[in-house]
DNA sequence: ATTGTGTTTTGACGTGGATCAAAAGATTGG
DNA sequence: CCAATCTTTTGATCCACGTCAAAACACAAT
C-alpha cells in the first residue's frame, strides 16, 4: 500500500520534471525539502538540483581518488561506498538508497574518499557544491539542514563503530535488518518485506563479517522463526525477536 | 584509497581555533591558516570563540543526550568521545587533542551523540553554533572551513570502520601508533616520543579488541624491537616497522 | 611508609567466527 | 534451451582473540 502510493508519486514526479517542477515534488527529501522556504527560496533550489543522471547496475558514480565537486541525491535505486586497499580487498562502508546523500566525504579533501558503486539501476541528481555552498549563505534554513545532513552522517559512522567494535555476529546482522527496515519504512516502504540489493559478501564487509557467518546468522534467525529468506527477498516475521537480539548484547 | 591516505586523513583534524587572531596567545600550534579574511572578519571571529572551560582529569564536557548548543576547540588536554549502551558497557569512539573539535556529532539532532570525557586536566574554547552559522553565513571562507572540518570528521569515521572491519589487532595497534605520532607530530610534539593518556582499555575499545590483547601487541612490538614502551610512556624506534605490519594486512 | 585502588602484564584455556571444502541454487549469455 | 558463472548454503576444522586468573606494578590518599 504505501509502495504503492510511492510508486504513483515517483511517476507522477516524471512528469511533472519535464515542466521543471523537480524538488517540491520530488520524494527525495533529504537535502532538496528542508521545510519553510519561500516561493523564491524554492525556485532557486530547483534550479540548483538540475543535474540528472542514471547508472546501470555495476557502474560507479565516482571513484575515490577523483576530484570532488557535486553531492549526489539518489532519486532511485540503491549503492555501496567503498574503500579499496591496495592488495586488492575492499571494504563496504556504506549503503544508500533513494532520498540520501552521496559524496559528503570528499569536501574534506577535495576529492573522493570512496567509490559510490549502483546496486541495482539507479537515478541520482547531482548538486554542484560551489552553489549549494553559496545558495546555504542566503538561505539560512538550506544551511542547517545540510549542517544536519553532515552531522547525522557522523553519528551514523560512529554507530556502525559500535557494530564493529562492540557487538557480535548475530547482534550485528540483527541491526543491520532493523537499520534497513526503519530506513524503507521511513520512505514508505514496507518495513517487513524488502529486498536486500546487495550481496551477503557485501552486507560481510560492511558488517566485518564473512560471508558464510552472515549466512549463517540469516539461517538461524530463519529457523527461530524471526525472518524468511529467499536469496534477496528478506521477510521480518518479529520486529521484537530481532530488536531482543540485538538489545542482547553481553549480559 | 591507499592505506597511506588513510592514516593521513585519520590524523587531519583542522582547527577553528586557528582562525582567530586572539588565539595568537594559544599554545595549540596552527598548521594552516585561513585565507582572505578582513580585520573585521578576524574581531567577528574573535568575538565567536569567547568562552574558556577548564576540566580536571575525568571530568566530561558534555553527554550523550544533553542539548547540543555549542562546538568545542581543545587548547590544551585530551579527551575521549564515548558512546555508552544501555547495559552499561561503553565503546570509545575517538580521541581529541589540543588543536582538534569536539561536539559536531550534536549538530544533526540537537542533542549530544556522545560523551565527552576528559583524559587529563584540560582547557577548551566553546563556539556556540548559532553564531557559528551566522558567521559562516557571511564569510564564506569560514563556511568552507567549517565543512572541511564536517567532511573530515566523516572520512577519520570510515577509517575507523576500516581499522575495525578489515584490519587483525596487531595491524590496528600499529595503525593506532602511527597515528598517533603523526597528529603529535603535526602539533610539534616528537613524534617518536610521547605519552599515552588513555588506558590499555580505552585503546582497547577504540579498537575493538581486549586490554589484554593491546597489551600482548606492546610487548609483541617491544619484543621485535619496534617500540619502547614503560606504562604510558612510548617510543617508537621504527615507524618503518610499524608501516610494515600495517600494511602487511592479512594474506 | 602504608593501604587501597586501579592498571598492566603474562599464562592457560575456551570459543566465535574465519577458513576450507563441496554442493546446490540463481543468474546471465549464447 | 544449455552452459558458464556467480551466489548461497552447510559442514568440518582451525586459530586469533576473548576469557579467566593471578601476580606485579603504579599511584593517590592518608
Amino acid at each position: 500500500m504505501a509502495r504503492a502510493e510511492l510508486l504513483r508519486q515517483q511517476s507522477a514526479h516524471v512528469v511533472l520534471a519535464e515542466l521543471k517542477v523537480a524538488c517540491a515534488s520530488c520524494n527525495v527529501r533529504e537535502i532538496c525539502q528542508p521545510a519553510g522556504l519561500t516561493q523564491e527560496e524554492l525556485d532557486q533550489l530547483d534550479a540548483l538540483v538540475n543535474v540528472r543522471r542514471k547508472l546501470r547496475r555495476g557502474e560507479t558514480l565516482y571513484r575515490a581518488g577523483e576530484p570532488f565537486d557535486a553531492l549526489y541525491a539518489v532519486r532511485s535505486g540503491f549503492f555501496k561506498a567503498r574503500v579499496t586497499f591496495e592488495d586488492g580487498r575492499d571494504q563496504v562502508t556504506g549503503f544508500s538508497m533513494a532520498g540520501e546523500i552521496l559524496g559528503m566525504d570528499g569536501i574534506g579533501h577535495g576529492t573522493h574518499n570512496c567509490d559510490a558503486v549502483a546496486l541495482e539501476d539507479s537515478e541520482v541528481c547531482s548538486i554542484p557544491y560551489s552553489r549549494l555552498e553559496e545558495l546555504s549563505r542566503e538561505i539560512s534554513s538550506l544551511q542547517r539542514h545540510f549542517h544536519k545532513l553532515m552531522s547525522r552522517e557522523i553519528v551514523r559512522e560512529s554507530g556502525v563503530m559500535m557494530l564493529l567494535g562492540a557487538m557480535r555476529a548475530e547482534e550485528r546482522i540483527a541491526a543491520f535488518l532493523l537499520n534497513l527496515s526503519q530506513r524503507l519504512s521511513a520512505r514508505g516502504y514496507s518495513p517487513l518485506e524488502f529486498h536486500l540489493r546487495m550481496t551477503r559478501e557485501e552486507i560481510g564487509s560492511y558488517l566485518g563479517l564473512k560471508l558464510e557467518t552472515v549466512s549463517r546468522a540469516f539461517s538461524k534467525f530463519h529457523n527461530d522463526g524471526l525472518i524468511e529468506v529467499e536469496q534477496k527477498f528478506v521477510r521480518i516475521n518479529s520486529i521484537e525477536g530481532l530488536r531482543q537480539i540485538y538489545a542482547h548484547h553481553v549480559n
